[in-house]
DNA sequence: TTGTTATTGCAACTCAGTTGCAATAAATTT
DNA sequence: AAATTTATTGCAACTGAGTTGCAATAACAA
């Protein structure tokens, strides 16, 4: 288990999630919270509510770490379609988890685990 | 255009690709030519050659940069099906372009761009 | 061969993310 | 409720991929 104590940190870290009900990257997260907790808190706190499938994290266009909440939608990390797309808008820089499902051909010679996804193009609030 | 001038140093990263037939890292490269040229040159030439359509690049599990020759063959990203996956393997770490196509869903309220498909598992090497 | 300028080497820098360790504070035990 | 245990945090220093400014070099054109 990742999160083993409920201190003040989880708990403003997991709000800011709720609050915002969007992904957040963490450098946008280390800001944020820079007067509530040190750097190197996040980053840990990130990684213990990732192994407790509390969040997920995936990468951004820039190679930036972006985590958003599971829902218990089926789209969880934890639940067969293991692999959500993400996108993100090339304009604004904001991600989301997109709720659908791509299909992943078979690839001979090759077993897969795991699928990242990430489509880049323009959110409807960039468009005009 | 991206190059202008056919360097020896141009040549040499060229020919490691044509060597190889792989993709190759960015890190990779800067230690296997570390005797030839500086790693600044690399990277650069790395830039320039992605710019003239010579090489593709795309982000590999661990978020290096990885770079391979863009072939004729209707899967280099100036073609119509801009978007091959990659795969790479979870335990010998290689990586090499995927020459499927993967349909990608359209997105409501949302226009795409590209799409950076990756999938990880285990090469046939690495399967026993 | 000379002149122009794209390219390179170098060293210093950037910046997201990591680490070791002592101090602190949850949670458990007495 | 106080003492004890140990997970968590703050801090400061570090790591490592990638970038940058600038002077020196080498393609290539004239």
């Amino acid at each position: 288990m990742g999160i083993v104590r409920k201190t003040k940190s989880v708990k403003t870290l997991l709000d800011e999630f709720e609050r915002t009900k969007t992904a957040l990257s963490t450098l946008d997260l280390v800001v944020r919270l820079q007067y509530d907790m040190n750097k190197s808190t996040v980053y840990r706190i990130l990684e213990r509510l990732e192994k407790d499938d509390i969040l997920h994290s995936f990468t951004g266009k820039d190679g930036l770490t972006w985590y958003a909440l599971n829902k218990n939608d089926g789209f969880s990390p934890t639940s067969l379609s293991k692999t959500h797309p993400h996108f993100q808008c090339r304009d604004c820089g904001k991600t989301e988890c997109l709720p659908i499902t791509v299909p992943i051909p078979e690839v001979e010679e090759h077993s897969i685990d795991s699928v990242s996804l990430l489509l880049v193009g323009r959110c409807s609030n960039c468009m005009d």
